[in-house]
DNA sequence: TGTACTATATCCGTAACCGATATATCTGTT
DNA sequence: AACAGATATATCGGTTACGGATATAGTACA
């Protein structure tokens, strides 16, 4: 796992940095956070966890949600530190890329707070 | 060239998109433009580049600098209406990823026009 | 003359992507 | 109860991208 990370590793990161998920659910928080833009197919999808979790950036988590809205065949994941920071160190290099960005007028210079 | 575009795609188009460069002067930018974290491997360049050429992002240019300064084995390159776009696509995609990021907290908010 | 740097180009092993496929469970409908 | 369709995980295989190694040669300077 090395940087600057792959588009699938970061959204992935992204989706768990501020709660746990299953890997589905996963792919449909990708979809809606980038309003249809990036749709991870099943094999990045899981390829990647597979990855992310030998080098422990993120880790299997046991605690389940309510059982009545459970499905046993789900595999929960939560961040880990390790993971967080690099997703960190990741969105602060794409920060300097968008203020790179302005600099050379790809993007309006921004008004208040965007 | 599909989007979201590669890091490598992205880095070149940026180089060139306020002035135009030869490929070895575009490692060399991208490496400070980023502190030395991205460092472009001369078979990602080029390969690049001829992937960059086909689909008519950018385009090979005729104009020489001061003659004085030059080096003939240099390659000039110019971005295009096309590829200027497709990098202006890129940033704001980039930046809808920093907001998400901040609001995530993966970043802190931000103050006054950074 | 030598040598270190600049510059382009290709090769090739590795990693990542992602659609297709397989399998199985869950949910809602009739 | 039966069925359909969505949910969920997993693997396979073709394709692309990355990037170090290598090759070749011009440039700068002592």
């Amino acid at each position: 796992m090395s940087e600057p990370l792959t588009p699938a590793v970061f959204h992935i990161l992204l989706a768990l940095s501020d709660q746990e998920h299953h890997g589905y659910a996963i792919i449909k928080e990708v979809s809606e956070q980038t309003n249809g833009a990036i749709k991870l197919g099943a094999g990045t999808l899981y390829g990647t966890i597979k990855r992310l979790l030998e080098s422990e950036w993120i880790e299997e988590s046991d605690t389940r949600p309510d059982p009545s809205l459970d499905d046993e065949r789900r595999r929960y994941y939560r961040i880990t530190p390790k993971g967080h920071a690099a997703a960190t160190r990741e969105a602060e290099r794409l920060e300097q890329l968008v203020r790179t960005s302005r600099a050379k007028k790809l993007l309006p210079k921004l008004g208040r707070a965007s």
